[in-house]
DNA sequence: TAGATTGTTAATCGATTAACAATC
DNA sequence: TAGATTGTTAATCGATTAACAATC
């Protein structure tokens, strides 16, 4: 069924299986029905049965799925099978959190570069990694591979460093800053802004 | 219409919204039509329209919405319109970056506590903000009326510290570690986990 | 007045959940 | 076999969008 649409409802619910498997893989859990994964994640069991369904048969009818094989078939879907290279822009006291990351996320992603518009930044060093001027990301970006890129520069600056990003044939972009960008349709933009969640949290008080 | 539950899908636009008006109103530009602000936050007018008079009829026929009043109102409504204390637990490297954007929160909202396990962080001072011994956050949330509180220690901590918040009496939670907690229903939690993000970024690399 | 734009109803679209035959 | 659990269809629920009368 590769040729249906996926939902980014179910895109993102992905890598939350993914991460609650891969804690139960290092349990030594063999297997785990749709029902323990609904419990443990707050979700509805039939609705984890269908997201996985959309990418193929992964279960055991009376048994649920193999975490092993479940962990596999979704780091393949999410593409996470492979190393992927991501660049950041913006080396500020986010950008520089977020760099320390890299261990977290393992092999599958790795930030690889880091920029900063500020002269004075560049030279710096970040977890091993060396902030460079805004003039080497073209080159850099393209010897090294980088398909996705992050933003953590000012509200005022994103929509610059979205440009030069596309410019540079970044495929993907998570933004950090609190402002919607306009990228061509092609380039996948997903928001990451905390303010924004502070401020719809502060609704469901009291 | 103070009665009929709005969906969690609106009040997230509320807070992007404001942001947008926020920007207009420094620009000092007096009106805005929904179809204005649809074209500039990629949403649909109709929709923009039906959001905001979910609570109560804040434009003007032909004319548009007075962008003051606006603001005003969606500020009364996400409840901005008071000071909100938030506490933090975690001052690793994420957590210090939050803390230095207090004065981006504006007056509306404030970190004014923060907490982390490790005595040897205890005493150290991050944007004017003295680290404090876990064992300290009953009597100081208390004491400086903290409502809502922010998660940024590992994610076998998570659990761990939401019991705490809980226990304090906190509202609200805004959990930036990569796990699911669990909390009585009439606390809310919303999750701002990057990894998670990234990971579903990769899905749409070609 | 004529043009613009709201607030709101109705239509559409999509996502979640329930139910159950198939089967391990 | 009996019990459990999948994959999937159908039913439900909810959110988005279109359309338009009201009116500034």
């Amino acid at each position: 069924m590769k040729s249906q649409k996926i939902s980014e409802a179910v895109v993102r619910r992905l890598p939350i299986y993914l991460r609650f498997l891969n804690e139960l893989a290092m349990k030594n859990v063999a297997t785990v029905s749709s029902q323990d994964l609904g419990q443990k994640l707050d979700l509805n069991p039939a609705q984890i049965r269908k997201d996985l369904a959309y990418f193929g048969e992964f279960g055991k009818k009376g048994i649920g799925y193999d975490i092993a094989y479940l962990i596999e078939k979704i780091r393949q879907i999410l593409k996470l099978d492979r190393h992927i290279q991501v660049a950041l822009v913006g080396a500020g006291n986010l950008g520089r959190a977020l760099c320390n990351y890299n261990t977290y996320l393992r092999n599958d992603m790795k930030i690889v570069a880091v920029f900063d518009a500020m002269p004075s930044k560049a030279g710096e060093t970040i977890n091993n990694l060396t902030v460079q001027p805004m003039g080497e990301m073209k080159a850099v970006l393209s010897e090294l591979g980088v398909r996705i890129g992050i933003i953590t520069v000012p509200a005022s600056e994103a929509q610059n460093v979205a440009n030069q990003f596309v410019a540079c044939g970044i495929e993907a972009i998570l933004n950090f800053a609190p402002v919607i960008i306009k990228v061509p349709p092609e380039v996948r933009v997903h928001y990451a802004d905390f303010t924004t969640e502070l401020q719809s949290l502060a609704y469901y008080l009291d």
